[in-house]
DNA sequence: ATTATGACCGAAG
DNA sequence: GCTTCGGCCATAA
């Protein structure tokens, strides 16, 4: 595991219940701005969603990035948790962007 | 060092 | 709205 990849296991560990980040947020917090693409690459290696909610990671428009189980899994989980969800998209409010 | 890959993003049609 | 194209970044080989 590379300190990158810790750095985003972490940042998505303490994404708020109820609220979503986005891989460009992700990526910021990380320390490595602008590198979303890397974060999604090393959620795909760890999808443990014990350790890792990725469930909760989604795309900067609000919809699915991946999902090992595919993303109307991803959806189900999210709404149980009380995200809102509009047609396979994560409603504006609940995606922490700053 | 260079190439290839992927759960991305933004612009253009 | 959706699809396609080019550009980004960290990792693995």
């Amino acid at each position: 595991m590379t300190p990158f990849t810790k750095a985003v296991y972490d940042v998505v560990a303490s994404i708020p219940k109820g609220k979503v980040f986005t891989y460009a947020h992700v990526a910021k917090l990380a320390g490595k701005a602008g590198a979303a693409r890397a974060v999604g690459n090393a959620l795909n290696k760890n999808t443990d969603f014990k350790t890792v909610p990725c469930h909760r990671v989604v795309r900067g428009n609000g919809k699915m990035g991946g999902y090992v189980k595919g993303t109307d899994k991803k959806i189900a989980l999210l709404k149980k948790e009380g995200v809102i969800i509009d047609k396979e998209r994560v409603r504006t409010s609940c995606i922490i962007d700053s």
